[in-house]
DNA sequence: CCATATCGTCAAGCTGGCTTGACGATTGCC
DNA sequence: GGCAATCGTCAAGCCAGCTTGACGATATGG
């Protein structure tokens, strides 16, 4: 059975798989702290739509576009967000078809809050991995993403 | 505007963000060169399950325990992977009731093509990061696992 | 001033990935 | 031998997260 020896000599050392199942893993412990801490039912598709949303408001169509999906599902997520009272649509001074999507007092809070629990589990890192891997893998990933998206850019 | 500058301190620099979006871009491209490679709808619930697939054949309550869900949803994807040809449904010899999940000779190239696919990202990794980053990488990803999973654990 | 493009929304529908419930076949224990 | 427990399957349905299509309102360039 040569194939069994070569399948489990790989399974073991990837550490592409290993780095999924940790984001994964951390990831899921994150939202589950973040929906304990500010009481909402946050879910995934949220926390990834909020990082897309300037300070001073994005059209929708704009936050379709980053997030890379149509602008309805990208409406779908604001009108949940906006519901929770995190969220709120303004009129586009600029143009009266277009509406800013921006972040209430509500939400401004809340997303200190939710930052916060990043913050307190990359304290726990740090504690778990020490100082300099910490700091290793800040480096690292900040690496990876900028890798990724040059590549994603060249097509 | 006090909370603007705090926010925008945070988000930058935030690890953990950067991990998960590091994981989540390499995944997506892992997942399409997969499919280029072996020409197969191969998704994300299926590279889930196969890793929990034992080389000589295990059952599919078993591999329903492992994924955590109904045994239902696991013969569902196991359905979809043996119409690829990938996997096969045997007899168990020790139970008439049970059916022993496998690769099929089919499945085990294929897998092999996978894992071939996973180092070739691997090596692409190490050259982008350097052999010392690279193995820093992989041990901190295991120690990062092995910490989920024991919190998982004591609940 | 009109044609065309863009902004956001309404409506309907699809797919993946699950679930609960029920069932026949087989097992192992008393 | 009888009976509860377990194995896998069939059926139906739920929910998140999208999609396509159509639409009124507004903007913009010729």
């Amino acid at each position: 059975m040569a194939y069994a020896d070569e399948l489990e000599a790989q399974k073991a050392r990837s550490t592409l798989q290993l780095l999924f199942r940790a984001a994964r893993l951390l990831n899921e412990r994150a939202i589950a702290r973040m929906q304990k801490r500010i009481k909402l039912p946050v879910r995934v598709a949220h926390t990834t739509l909020l990082p897309h949303i300037d300070l001073q408001g994005t059209r929708l169509t704009e936050l379709a576009r980053r997030l890379g999906v149509t602008k309805q599902a990208a409406g779908q997520l604001v009108d949940e967000l906006e519901a929770m009272g995190l969220l709120e649509r303004a009129p586009d001074p600029a143009d009266a078809r277009a509406k800013l999507v921006c972040f209430s007092a509500r939400g401004k809070k809340a997303l200190l809050e939710g930052l916060g629990t990043l913050q307190d589990m990359e304290a726990e890192l740090e504690t778990l991995l020490g100082g300099a891997d910490a700091a290793t893998l800040h480096r690292i990933a900040a690496a990876l993403v900028r890798d990724e998206e040059a590549r994603a850019a060249a097509g």
